[in-house]
DNA sequence: TAAAAATGTACAAGCGCTGTCAATACGAAA
DNA sequence: TTTCGTATTGACAGCGCTTGTACATTTTTA
């Protein structure tokens, strides 16, 4: 039978309050007694129960990551989680998974899973993250949320990268290699990433002198199928481009096999990067020249914060973390045919 | 503020142990009576409280899949998570994940992860699905787990595929396409993949009557830089193999890396199959041909087979569930040089 | 039809913790 | 030294549910 609070409480002297505001760090209680009690705790090897602590306190220790396909994104949610688990050590906090499907109805089912969970903090992922009637309503519920790359200004915290610089400095990369007709495979409509990987590129292009060229960007959906898909339009035309920035992996890994069943080498026939830095980069061959999206890192800045937003409300954080360029195999300086 | 066991009990005019005895299955509850209280449950949209629940009747209501680094696998872990969510849907439990890193000590602090967390069940993925000490120790500590692919014969209840068959069988494919000179990369000591994947490819070569040659299988230990070296050393030799079949898709991406960087082509110079189906497998170019491993479902039915020993701890389960080959486009019929 | 079994009620006692509020200790000002 | 205000500590009542006891009522079985 492990021990409880009164147990700790008889062994230091004191009554199980004191011991109580040691466990949750409230402030008032004198250094020496402090010790006293903290001694006691690791003593008697005490730990808390977190179902009456949360009954008592009427919170439930728990972070819940609301995020919309489990299947298609599965190496940038799991980076996730692992941020968020990393913030949850040390903590009384557990961290619970969520996959929400999207749909119109959300902000109301948002109602039930809150019921049933109850969980004290949410962490949402595009495209929970841009859904203003979503936030709308745990605003409503008092609960307090962070987002992650959402591409609105509404929640109080909000942690990202700089995308749009990132996208303009691998394009960079690929004008410094000599390419001059570089197309884009842009992202699914109403994703933040869609748009600032977009205007990304397009800073770039506009920095180098080098025109805009609305035919070189097709349309993809953040999916493989959409990357072959803009692959083979790409490639088919009279001029192609010797080299195409996906504004994802998945997408780029698309582009390559599209190339690959055409004959093309990469990178000598065709530069190609992506974006992201998932798993596959690597073990594609040749690697893929990405940005490495710092997932964990926001990961477990979002969680942290959001968490130390329950203790202070009146918490704002809207921040981007540092990224960086992957450079791999997969481009290459132009070479005339 | 959300209704309470006493507001159900009101509601339907029964007492409140009776709305209990419904909420917790109990059978002594006349049809009719209880779908009086049922129909109350959902006119007054009442949820248990999972904390009141947990302290009253000592249960977390937590699932904890315990696994070992979460970064190499992530994809592989994150299809298990997505199993053990499934296992969790409907019923008042949540799923927690607890990374753990391998060591001497796990035994012991495990101790301090259940004391903290304490889940009811757990669900163990290897390397700690055959770690004999911590079976032990769950054991002593009387927690209900389940194993995944446990070479173990100790755990109550162990969900996997057959490994060795699945490995024969793709073996059986590079042979039917008219490969003799197939090479294995086998797995990381200790894992039952390694092994059954081993024999599996052993059994092959046997029932076609080709004779096992020691020197065609070389060591490696799940990664993608494993898998790289072990091709160097297969395609370095005069005589190297006609096809490779890695013990794991990360493995095949090295081999085919090898391969890639030797001007070889895939599948015309060299047939490369890999196992797991992660999602690399038909990212990159060609797609690998490999077996599909049922994540999913078996670590749905792990899930679900460990809550159900809660209530029934007499309950033993060891299952096998149905796999696929999943062919793509690495492997191909041996054309002499 | 009577006895046995199955269902149901009322009530009370917690589960182990935290919130409220009152009590006490302490230090500085008078 | 006394006094007052603030910093620290404690007593106690729940949080919302499950469970046990003791007994009443209904249904089933013999």
């Amino acid at each position: 039978m492990p021990a409880r609070i009164e147990d700790v409480a008889a062994h230091a002297g004191v009554s199980t309050k004191t011991v109580s505001r040691v466990l949750n760090g409230h402030t008032s209680v004198r250094a020496k007694l402090r010790a006293r009690i903290e001694a006691s705790i690791r003593a008697l090897n005490y730990v808390p129960n977190p179902a009456a602590r949360g009954l008592a306190g009427n919170r439930s220790y728990l972070v819940a990551l609301l995020y919309d396909n489990p299947t298609a994104n599965s190496s940038y949610i799991m980076e996730l989680i692992v941020g968020v688990l990393q913030a949850c050590k040390g903590t009384p906090y557990n961290a619970v998974l969520h996959p929400f499907e999207a749909g119109d109805d959300l902000a109301a089912r948002i109602d039930g899973f809150v019921a049933t969970h109850r969980p004290d903090a949410l962490v949402l992922v595009p495209p929970h993250a841009n859904n203003a009637k979503l936030l709308q309503r745990l605003d409503e519920l008092d609960i307090r949320y962070s987002t992650i790359s959402s591409k609105l200004r509404q929640a109080h915290i909000d942690i990202g990268f700089d995308e749009r610089k990132a996208a303009a400095d691998i394009v960079e990369h690929l004008i410094s290699l000599g390419h001059r007709r570089i197309a884009h495979v842009a992202g699914l409509q109403g994703h933040g990433a869609r748009t600032w990987r977009l205007n990304g590129y397009r800073d770039a292009l506009r920095k180098a002198g080098i025109e805009y060229d609305e035919s070189l960007v097709v349309e993809g959906d953040f999916t493989f199928e959409s990357g072959l898909a803009a692959g083979g339009e790409l490639l088919k035309r009279r001029r192609p481009p010797t080299a195409i920035f996906a504004a994802n992996d998945d997408m780029a890994c698309g582009v390559i096999r599209e190339a690959y069943q055409r004959g093309l080498a990469i990178p000598n026939n065709l530069s190609v990067c992506g974006f992201d830095d998932t798993p596959v980069s690597q073990l594609i061959s040749p690697g893929l020249t990405t940005v490495r999206q710092p997932c964990r890192e926001i990961a477990c800045l979002a969680a942290e914060s959001v968490l130390q937003s329950i203790r202070d409300p009146a918490m704002r954080l809207h921040a981007r973390v540092p990224y960086q360029l992957q450079m791999r195999a997969s481009t290459t300086a132009f070479k005339k045919p």
